[in-house]
DNA sequence: ACTATATTATTCATATATGAATAAGCCCGC
DNA sequence: GCGGGCTTATTCATATATGAATAATATAGT
């Protein structure tokens, strides 16, 4: 017997609804692990992230196509850029198929961060893994790709 | 058969570390849902989330008290608190104990936009529930309360 | 070709968060 | 009882995020 029944009947969500939080709570554990990691290194996670896409594409990115990639807004990236910009990591560059467009160029600096970071963030990760080692994956991973 | 062998004793954290981003972006998903929903009754998630650590708690919180619960630094519940109360939510009083301490007080119009936060949140967790039905939380549980 | 519409980045105002520095008040050991 | 060390809230600088407004450019429809 675990809890009484009615309990159980009168408010099925409420134990959903803790759970909801404690998912929202872990997310930001491990957000702050993975700042502080990245902190050794000069790197927020926010940075990290901008390199990290314009290092997997291979090529410049417009500050748009960024934006999309990171789901967020475009004012976002432009100051996000200005920061990395100032921290020698991108530069930005003229697209000379649009005038209107600004192209994110990572610096040989910035690839050398962002290599810095990967190894910081592997950390966390390995952390993480021994943090849910034992527990199936299988029902989390389920729940996680079915909410995002 | 899933996967061939190699890649997955090549590397075994491969999997936990999408699963580490993915828990992340789940919680930022969820935390929109929550915003857009608080929005409607003119509240966010920050908020929210003081008015009913005050009204939990049933008697006024010194600044410092709000910031262990809500765990922040108490800058931010000094901006929150000044938000709140030009929304006319909470009233700050002084702490005739400790001359040093403020307390933050929830008006009547605080208690009554809690209470329509409160609906629009248990309509989140009801969608929230809907999308966990049909897998085990046990699984879940675990891993969340061994993260944070 | 021209106009209307859309897209691009930027700027501005704002919200949320942190951490350092400051000022005021509390309290302990002597 | 008082001097030194905490704790209190606030202010400031900064980072991250959003959304509205703007200016420059591109493109579609006529």
């Amino acid at each position: 017997m675990n809890k009484p029944a009615k309990l159980r009947s009168r408010s099925p969500d409420a134990a959903d609804g803790q759970m909801m939080y404690s998912l929202v709570r872990a997310a930001h554990v491990l957000e702050s692990r993975l700042e502080e990691a990245l902190e050794q290194v000069g790197l927020s996670l926010a940075k990290f992230g901008a390199l990290s896409h314009l290092i997997k594409e291979g090529e410049p990115l417009s500050l748009s196509e960024c934006a999309m990639k990171m789901t967020c807004v475009r004012s976002n990236i432009t100051q996000l850029v200005d920061r990395l910009e100032a921290d020698g990591l991108v530069r930005r560059v003229e697209d000379p198929e649009d005038r209107r467009a600004v192209r994110a160029v990572v610096t040989p600096l910035g690839k050398e961060r962002h290599a810095a970071g990967v190894r910081q963030v592997e950390k966390v990760q390995a952390e993480f893994t021994k943090t849910i080692s034992g527990v199936e994956r299988g029902a989390l991973e389920r729940v996680l790709s079915a909410i995002s």
